[in-house]
DNA sequence: TCATGATATATCATTATGATATATGAAACT
DNA sequence: AGTTTCATATATCATAATGATATATCATGA
């Protein structure tokens, strides 16, 4: 029952917002989802080709140009987005890299713990400053309700990474 | 170079700290882990087959009982945890479905939406006394630098879920 | 004694990743 | 005009990992 293919629904809700080739729907979940959610070419074009026969999905291949692959959700498609929106989440996961990295901590040393979280310290600070272009940008446009919930995912991920930043000095205490 | 199997490590590490059944390495992620790592006994078991065969961790199984299998690690599997342990981190990963679904809120629609925040919150809260138990516990044990590491990790997931309730609040005003 | 749940190992279909291959269009420079 | 370079675009495959399931034993207590 799990293992509902989640990668479906990505494409079919990118789909629900405007007709898009396989190359903009990976565009768009490293833009826009990349914070909470990730996909790969090798589960966007083969999942398009079963969503089409299952009717969820139409294709219009450009007769001009380099002939590239248009997609748009059809009503059965967006039927079953719907339903899946509609259900409880079953899975929220943090995959941490630099986490399990530290809870071995004893077999690394302490000198190895700081420079992981030196890092992590860096790399979620440039992120932090991105998130909070993104927006600042979405403030301006909150009339249009896709960008109410676009940006509300946005804030998320600032009230994260600050807190991720918090942390991070305590470690750095609690280490020294 | 990437796909490095991180279920190699995960287990090295825990054998690190002592020797492990299978099982045992199971109940330890999902306990100990379990805020920002997950593992199967789909991937432990044929894992532990392959790092027997290559020398990394020994088996001995017990004559007595139900002859239970029992892994510790090597001196070569030690060194190979070492360093992984030193290299960069190759990827810290989030992957909230509940965020996933907000994104595409546009065809779920405003109750729906304050549904799953409403979940959310009530889970993000469960969690966090946990954990804020499992720090006070570990708060008193600090002497041994293995619990310090692992504070470390719960005092990032209090810190997280800290974060996560503080933006339910923001949301919920957003939305209404 | 028997039922139940925890312990313990193992396997498999399915999902997804990350790398790679291949080719075209557009822009930039020389 | 020719050519290099990068973004666009589609596709495939070996590998990793999950989640479900099967099977069996041990411990507990009713």
């Amino acid at each position: 029952m799990a293992n509902e293919k989640k990668i479906n629904y990505v494409i079919l809700g990118l789909l629900s917002h405007e007709p898009l080739t396989g190359y903009e729907i990976k565009k768009k979940i490293d833009q826009s989802l990349r914070f909470f959610w990730s996909g790969s070419y090798g589960s966007i074009y083969p999942t398009l080709d079963t969503l089409e026969k299952d009717g969820c999905v139409e294709k219009k291949e450009e007769s001009s140009g380099r002939g590239k692959i248009i997609y748009s959700i059809t009503e059965r498609g967006r039927m079953l987005l719907k339903e899946w929106l509609m259900k409880p989440v079953e899975k929220d996961e943090l995959r941490y890299e630099t986490l399990l990295k530290l809870f071995f901590g004893g077999e690394l040393g302490k000198e190895g713990v700081l420079t992981h979280i030196q890092r992590f310290e860096e790399k979620i600070k440039q992120e932090l400053l991105l998130f909070e272009m993104y927006a600042a940008n979405l403030e301006k446009v909150l009339d249009e309700e896709e960008h109410k919930y676009y940006l509300l995912t946005v804030k998320f991920g600032i009230e994260s990474y600050r807190a991720f930043l918090n942390w991070c000095e305590q470690a750095k205490t609690l280490l020294s």
